[in-house]
This record gives structure tokens, C-alpha cells and sequence, in this order.
DNA sequence: CTGTGTGCAAACACTTTGCAGGTGT
DNA sequence: ACACCTGCAAAGTGTTTGCACACAG
């Protein structure tokens, strides 16, 4: 899918800031944080229009946030393209290296049904895989 | 457990704060974030105060931290009690209410055993479940 | 031409650090 | 008595808001 038509898909204006960053994750393998943006576009662009951008992102469904163990906020492309800003469906597992600190998405892996307790009403799960990398694994 | 003999467990110094706070956790059912800590306990106790006492319990593995979809940095108890600063087991499930938001530990649900891709290895599992939960939805 | 997006400045929120004085053991 | 803990001040970092100008459609 080119970065073009997904925004104009999703009625935004084609500006070079965000087919940049859209590129940014498109490119990488791993889910980004603003603070990657920033250093992979080095000075081209504002550190606050990087937040707007992720944010208008965001609420389009093209991204989606990665949970994180330590709280640094990251941002992954929505595989699956039914997401909206009402619905968002990307119930699917994350693995996160102890070692380079990168984070990715596991779009293969199934999510294993867990059966809540009487009366909670499910929505969707997030997981969060720890461990070592292949990459660094092999190293 | 008493709060008293815990610290002294963990041969930490028996102080106001950390008594109150400790208190905090083992009387809230739900995972406590610093800004939930600075409200229920008023102004009791200084800002930073609170942050310290958070971190020292988190590395001698007497809370620990909860995983958030929006970055909030919330804390518990470890329940089972075999955490320490080295090596943490709390591999469980929490669940997060859309509603109310609050987040809370599900000891009793065992997580699936999700199997790697090769290369992968693999040491902990967070899973969070979004959804409402059972006051919201009776309510 | 119109409304949205960007960049800059500044405000705001969250967290950490340094240091002096107080407190538990 | 000593080491550790607390509180205050201040710095550091991350994020949001306001506003004027620029640009896409």
C-alpha cells in the first residue's frame, strides 16, 4: 500500500511530514517511538508536529499504540486494515528484547482465548512477549 | 502480612510513608498509579517522596509494575511472594476496564503457553485484557 | 480561496537529582 | 551515632497548547 493512497484513503491532507513518517514505518520492522522518529528524520521536521502527526495517526487507525514494559510509548502500523478510530481489532502479540530494546509485532502468532471471570465483559488482549531476540540471539 | 514485618523482610526502614503507602496497595483491589497514590493519600507525604518509595519497592520486588495502554505507569503487589530485585515471576493477567479504568490483577487466570518463532527466547509473559469489568457492567 | 497542517514559543506535566536536616535502628 | 529517609528546590525530560504563517485541495 502507497503511503499516498492510505492518506488520501483516510482524508488527510498529503503533506511531507507524514508520508515521511508513515515511510519510518513502513520501513521498520519494529513498533517506533516519537523519540525514534525524531532521531531516524534527524532535523527535517518539528518535534511537536511529530506528535500531531502520531496522534491524527492514531485516531485514524493507521497506527497503533505497542505496550511497553517501562513506559515509553510506541507506535506500530496497523497490519490488518479494518481499524478505525471507533474499532480498533489488532489483538495480536508483541515481542519485546530485553537485550536491544526493540519491539515487534508477532502478527502470526494466535492470541490463545483466556476465559475472563463471570460478569467482565471482554474487549480485546494485548500481549506482551519478553525475552531475547533472533537477531541478538545469534549474535 | 503485616506492613510492619514485610519491610522488615526487606530490611527496609520502618517509616510513615512507607507504611502508608504499602497500606495503599494491600487495601486497593486495583493497581495503583503514582498520581492515585498522591490523591487518596492528600498531601500527606511530598511528591518525589512517594517516587522514591515506589522504586525501592519495585527493586527489592515488592510491587511491580503494571502494564497500561496509555502509558500510565501503574504499580502492584506481587502476590506471589518469590519476586526479588534479580528475578521477577509475576507472569499474569491483568485486566483493564475501558469504563473506569481501572486495572486490575487476575492471579487466578493462568497465562496460554504461546509458542516463539525459532530463535526467539522467551522469560516473561504480560498479557492485558481491555474490556468492562464486572462493577462497570452491572452497574 | 478556504481550511487544515506546520513551525516556533511557551506552558504544562511527569520524573529525577542534590542537598540539608530529621528519624529509625 | 550512624546510615538511611524525607522534604524542599531545582533541573531534566516528555507532551500539549496557542498562534501566525504556509500550503494542499
Amino acid at each position: 500500500m502507497n503511503t499516498q493512497t492510505l492518506l488520501k484513503e483516510f482524508n488527510l491532507r498529503n503533506t511531507l511530514p507524514r508520508t515521511c513518517i508513515l515511510d519510518e514505518f513502513t520501513k521498520s520492522s519494529y513498533a517506533l517511538s516519537h523519540n525514534d522518529l525524531e532521531n531516524n528524520l534527524g532535523n527535517k521536521f518539528d518535534r511537536v508536529t511529530i506528535y500531531r502527526t502520531l496522534k491524527t495517526f492514531l485516531e485514524n487507525g493507521i497506527l497503533h499504540k505497542v505496550l511497553d514494559d517501562d513506559g515509553i510509548v510506541k507506535y506500530a502500523i496497523c497490519a490488518t486494515h479494518d481499524c478505525s478510530h471507533e474499532q480498533h481489532s489488532h489483538s495480536h502479540v508483541h515481542f519485546k528484547c530485553n537485550f536491544c530494546g526493540q519491539t515487534n509485532c508477532l502478527n502470526d502468532i494466535a492470541i490463545p482465548n483466556i476465559s475472563l471471570p463471570k460478569g467482565y465483559k471482554f474487549h480485546e488482549t494485548n500481549v506482551l512477549i519478553n525475552g531475547i531476540c533472533k537477531d541478538c540471539n545469534e549474535g
